[in-house]
DNA sequence: GTCTGTTTGAAACATACGTTTGAAGCACAT
DNA sequence: ATGTGCTTCAAACGTATGTTTCAAACAGAC
């Protein structure tokens, strides 16, 4: 190989630029020139533009997910038998995303925008991909969660699991705008560890709450537009 | 005028289109084909591509700012001076959505999905034209919110914000989706109504949580991978 | 040195996009 | 009927995209 880094280096380019512009709307002439490697490379190496997109997720969550399983595997093993509480299941979630070696500062927060776009953008290749490949840590995590909250009925754990995902989804997609808002109005630095732990209280007070109001309150009284 | 609703009908297929694809994803000739509506008309009667994805807003965002306004007005004659609490700003919200005037079954969700993908989707144009033309609603229900919870502090109540935002965005974009799971595993039939009864409740106690934790618990301990 | 399989390079390919053009169609006032 | 202003239409424009092609460059084995 003349130059034995150019998968590597078209990964580092299109993971990056993905997550400021989303897919579609990155072109791979932007990606090989930033990554200093020649058009065709992309297709002679990853086959299509969608089989790179693949590969940028691949390349984190292969060893997310397994970092995840040993997290998961240690925590039901010092629970011994009994069921984890909702709150140590999401601190190993958010932990094991924390901790994964990263490849610079912004890693992290990179691939928790990806994921938000993941969700979000609806590239069918893209769920069709993470639903075969990570279907079984996925699995694990929503029977934790369900053991975890066995007060809940089906239907209100399964919205409030959407609620979970939404906030955590849509925040960290646009992690990077708000931190800059923030910085601007309130002068103040917010990393993605501070995020994800002022999220999982958030998170875990919602889930837990007592109520679920099939009605509004009597003295909520709307004017007709 | 031949066709008088030509206008309206490349509306429609833009607004659904953007809901379901996204706005790069989505090409005029898909929108102009769906509206059954020559190529050229879009740029005719609305400028631009953009102009046409404002107008999609303006013609959703205008009449629902107006009703989220009166209904805060009613809500703050009826508190007399004292701030209404958490609850009642979530409900006044949500029911002026859920009350506004619907072209058709789908209409808030389709909305919905619209305003998480203008949250997500890093359209500039589309940011800056919001922020222009609905700031005051939205700088409104912000002062409610602060004054529904003086216990939080300005960054807390900032990042609690977002959570909500995502938690209601996303839920709410793929809603259809969402209860056709539902109905299919737990064989049970949702309404747009009820999800948003489920979600209050939700948000008001991750809003109201007692604790933010900046670091995790003694109790979780994580395997470096 | 020569052969072999892999990787790079510049150029072209076909297709899709947003936008523009100019003629045709139409309703309506004169 | 004739002209006027708005709207529709088919076609084309220029540009950008993902992908393919094929020759050149390269590394390692013999």
């Amino acid at each position: 190989m003349a130059q034995p880094d150019t998968v590597d280096r078209i990964l580092d380019a299109a993971e990056e630029l993905f997550a400021e512009r989303g897919f579609s709307e990155t072109s791979l002439r932007m990606i090989t020139s930033k990554a200093k490697v020649n058009l065709a490379a992309v297709n002679y190496h990853f086959g299509s533009k969608n089989a790179l997109i693949h590969a940028v997720f691949g390349r984190f969550l292969t060893p997310f997910s397994a970092t995840l399983e040993s997290a998961f595997d240690e925590l039901e093993a010092r629970c011994d038998g009994s069921p984890p509480t909702l709150n140590q299941t999401l601190w190993a979630l958010t932990e094991s995303a924390v901790r994964m070696p990263q490849r610079n500062e912004k890693g992290i927060s990179i691939f928790m925008r990806l994921l938000g776009l993941a969700y979000t953008q609806s590239q069918g290749h893209l769920r069709k991909f993470l639903e075969q490949e990570y279907s079984e840590p996925f699995a694990r995590f929503m029977r934790l969660l369900k053991e975890a909250t066995p007060q809940l009925s089906a239907v209100d754990r399964y919205w409030r699991i959407q609620f979970m995902l939404g906030a955590t989804a849509f925040t960290m997609s646009s992690s990077d705008a708000l931190q800059d808002i923030l910085r601007n109005k309130l002068g103040v630095d917010t990393t993605v560890q501070e995020i994800a732990a002022r999220l999982v209280p958030f998170l875990a007070a919602g889930m837990q709450a007592q109520d679920t109001l099939l009605a509004p309150p009597a003295d909520i009284h709307i004017p007709v537009a």
